[in-house]
DNA sequence: GCTTGACCTGGAGTGCGCTCCAGCACCTAC
DNA sequence: GTAGGTGCTGGAGCGCACTCCAGGTCAAGC
């Protein structure tokens, strides 16, 4: 199967703009052009693209991207480099988990009091601990 | 307690510049100032500060933690409404945990597929199905 | 009284990741 | 053969969230 840019773009959920802003910074491979020079993407353009757009997701710099997909085109012996910088990410998007989930807490706790306020006539976060440091009666 | 600028960018975790720069956007009331004409920020300043710092955290634009901070100057009135800003933003949270546990599934998938490659000659990515669409021996 | 250092203001600049645009080429259908 | 749709290029522009800077004020310490 192959794709104009407009498929593409549609599939991956990237803009057409995007696709081409991609190529220009090296993050995909030029793809193949038709006889009237308009790309041409296959199912393997889509799968990068896609795989991209995980990376992309959970917050990956451009520049890593860029870094990451050279080792892909330099080919198999890059495999060991290129598993470490997913290690790595994947400990950060976990680190980033951890961080919304406490957040998740506090707004928790904040919606909780709200409710408690809306509710009726209870002053706002009386004779409560706080859940987290200086930060009583302040939202 | 009270705190110079310094100390109160040193606890919220923001910078000098951003604290002055929230103050302008009206994130902040401006804090009091001593007679030197140097701000000076309490407890309670602190509190929001840090409360802020999750909200960016989490993610929530700038333009919508100043109309939550809008509200909360309007007073208790506001608690409904502030309330229901809360609860989207936190669906927003879960979603996006969600969203990167789901990133993370694909990175495992990759990171052991390049276990593989880097650990005998098993080429990349062969007879196995792969996690998500079109994006066999893509990465 | 002079230096030092923290802080002040208004405004300009930065980095990121796109997004948009003008002006042109090509292909298809009528 | 012409109108419309899709795509092309190079380059400019944008929105966000800061970040930096010049030139100045103020208080404390020597």
């Amino acid at each position: 199967m192959t794709y104009s840019i407009a498929e593409a773009a549609h599939r991956s959920g990237l803009s057409i703009d995007t696709l081409r802003y991609y190529e220009r910074i090296d993050l995909i491979d030029p793809p193949a052009r038709d006889s009237g020079g308009r790309r041409v993407y296959t199912d393997d353009d889509l799968g990068w693209l896609v795989f991209l757009t995980k990376l992309r997701t959970t917050g990956m710099p451009i520049k890593l991207m860029r870094e990451y997909a050279r080792l892909r085109r330099l080919g198999e012996g890059t495999a060991g480099e290129r598993k470490r910088i997913l290690e790595d990410h994947r400990a950060d998007v976990l680190a980033r988990i951890d961080e919304l989930r406490s957040c998740v807490d506090v707004l928790d706790y904040k919606i909780d009091n709200y409710e408690r306020v809306v509710a009726g006539a209870c002053p706002p976060e009386t004779g409560e601990t706080t859940p987290w440091t200086l930060a009583h009666s302040a939202g």
